[in-house]
DNA sequence: GTGTGTGAAATTCTTCACAGCG
DNA sequence: CGCTGTGAAGAATTTCACACAC
């Protein structure tokens, strides 16, 4: 009976997950659904919906009571369980040239709950020259250690040309799920691996054509 | 009677922007809407429907006849037009860490249509070690760069305590839109700026309840 | 009173069906 | 025929209104 959660209620619920860890931080008990609509840019209305797709159970209905909003460390909780946040992904990143070394060496993911589990690169002479606490392999053991590892996650930050290949590579290695920064789209046609293309240059365009399309429109 | 375009259109059409733009790097004349759909990972009619959003009137119509599909060339110079792509927009950096380091040496950018007018960064050493050919500031001329430049859009890569303070610097030199790749969500209520929010670790967060969330699912 | 929880209405987006053109 | 263009049906989301708990 676990009605799946709508995309982009998930979305927000993501960020309302991270909301809830910047309030705690700075030792927020509580919170209304008000307040993180705020932080949030969107309504009360659909933070409290967003909420409520939340699978029942496990004590979840008294994280929001007292006549103040939420409890925060509750609530956090309650969504890393329903988002199976809880206990940390295996992350591997495929490329390491600017962007993937950038990510590589992003403090924020494991404090995050992420685990790097392996870095890759075609190219040999790169592995030995970055300095890394991750281990690193050359692309072409991609399937071996992916499989060997366990990795269940993978971020693409190599070159278009490339991208497809290492697509196949990972879904032969079995992980579920791919964050795709390379410059092609990569369609989700494969078995069950679920894929989320991302690219800067198509965010910056995005950004432009909603400004430059509402030009001129009241309200 | 330019009936605005819906955002999720919107995506879609900087998607396709971007497939035409392979498709005819590769010497593909014209494509269908079904080709379209099958590189986005959506149906063919919504490519179609897409497509009719955009404003008639310069030979629009014209674009896609010919019993097999569009004529990729004007199609992508139609969605250019009507997205407010064809001149080349003024952007800067802020932040020129690893990721701010890793964008602003993008080659992609410049062939795409943007100019990095500017890069900021407090670290006022920082901004003589690195070489680049964009010209770098000190975070606190922000304001004043960004007005005397005329520069549009902004992308901010700084930590999450500084990045309210740039916002307000960014918006009082005026600039219309920002890509925030910082780990705080910035909520649009300033003016009439238009704020993105992009966070990696979100979106493998999103990833990841994605495919838990859809875990003993069927259809 | 303040703030959550949720069914029902309103809206937005997607899918469909089919007309029309080359 | 193959493929586009689009009004109308259908589905999914968001907004609203109001009941209930502290």
């Amino acid at each position: 009976m676990t009605t799946k959660i709508p995309d982009p209620s998930l979305k927000r619920l993501c960020n309302i997950y991270q909301i809830l860890g910047s309030a705690l931080e700075e030792g927020q008990r509580s919170i209304s659904s008000a307040e993180i609509g705020k932080k949030l840019g969107a309504s009360a209305y659909i933070v409290r919906k967003d909420i409520s797709h939340l699978p029942e159970g496990k004590g979840v209905e008294d994280s929001g009571k007292l006549g103040l909003g939420y409890d925060a460390e509750k609530l956090k909780h309650h969504i890393a369980g329903a988002l199976g946040l809880e206990n940390p992904a295996k992350v591997c990143i495929v490329g390491l040239g600017k962007l993937g070394g950038a990510i590589i060496g992003y403090e924020r993911l494991s404090p995050s709950g992420f685990e790097i589990a392996a870095g890759f690169d075609s190219n040999v002479n790169k592995l030995e020259m970055l300095k890394s606490r991750v281990e690193l392999f050359p692309s072409h053991e991609i399937e071996d250690v992916v499989r060997a590892k366990g990795i269940e996650y993978a971020i693409i930050t190599v070159p278009a040309g490339s991208a497809p290949e290492v697509l196949e590579q990972l879904v032969r290695g079995g992980v579920k799920g791919i964050l795709n920064y390379s410059p092609v789209i990569l369609p989700q046609d494969r078995d069950g691996v679920f894929i989320l293309n991302i690219d800067i240059i198509n965010d910056l365009r995005f950004m432009i054509s909603h400004i430059t399309a509402s030009k001129g429109e009241k309200e």
